[in-house]
DNA sequence: TTATAACTTTGTACCCAATACAATATAGTA
DNA sequence: TACTATATTGTATTGGGTACAAAGTTATAA
């Protein structure tokens, strides 16, 4: 996990495990649900490590952090390639949305470091079982 | 305030104050920060009253709610022409950038009412700040 | 007008994501 | 080894937001 180095953050056996589970699991995870399934083989992990570890890995730019819903951070591999998200209304699920996202940018004088696109609405499977 | 009415929301005094407060302030506040406006000339104006109507305008779609970043969420007049807004990670200014959204689509099989784009940097202010 | 039903506001209590902080543990350096 | 700096842990706390019940208000009907 150079990954880590390369990012100015020293590497420890839990940022390794939090940053291996945010790049593989695919599925936009919370502080709290990477908390969960890191404890279960790691039982003396704590709580605020993983807290404190996700917010400063969205500072270094190694993770993105989402706010698409009110409810809770959720945090997603910044080396993807670059996506929107899709929050159903219904089911709460989130789906990544392919896009071009290359002619967004800001106005002379602002420096961005994160771009963000959200779209909510009804996600497919959730308009057909509104329909039965 | 006919336009509560349009929105299937049953006008009150209440509604219409955080309506109008919305629409013309231009400062995206949260609902705590409507509540405190409103409670200057409305002693007996409940805390939740505010939060259980923006949320209710937010889903009749007459507000946007913004969820910039992590703190609470911020609302927007859903009439202003579409604009994406930048949040300065300095400062926590919220500034509207005017720019073309209309290309932002979603794939077939999804119904989106709604879309936001969230700019995260430094502002030009706080950049001009730092090399003082 | 009165009665009744439906809805809204209010205020308190509560939930939970996130943080503050101090104690302990680990890693880096001389 | 001793010392310093950084990380982790666990508890206590904060603060945005919600649940809920009581009180107040509006609409509809007889």
């Amino acid at each position: 996990m150079a990954v880590l180095a390369d990012a100015g953050i020293r590497p420890s056996i839990q940022r390794m495990e939090i940053l291996e589970y945010i790049f593989s699991c695919r599925c936009h995870p919370t502080a709290d649900e990477i908390y969960s399934h890191l404890a279960q083989t790691n039982p003396t992990l704590s709580r605020t490590t993983v807290f404190s570890n996700v917010k400063l890995m969205a500072e270094k730019g190694l993770v993105n952090d989402i706010n698409i819903s009110a409810d809770s951070t959720r945090y997603d591999a910044a080396q993807l390639p670059r996506h929107a998200h899709f929050i159903c209304r219904k089911c709460n699920n989130i789906f990544d949305i392919q896009l071009d996202m290359d002619a967004l940018a800001v106005p002379d004088g602002f420096s961005c470091d994160n771009v963000n696109v959200f779209f909510k609405g009804v996600c497919p499977d959730c308009k057909n079982k509104q329909i039965i």
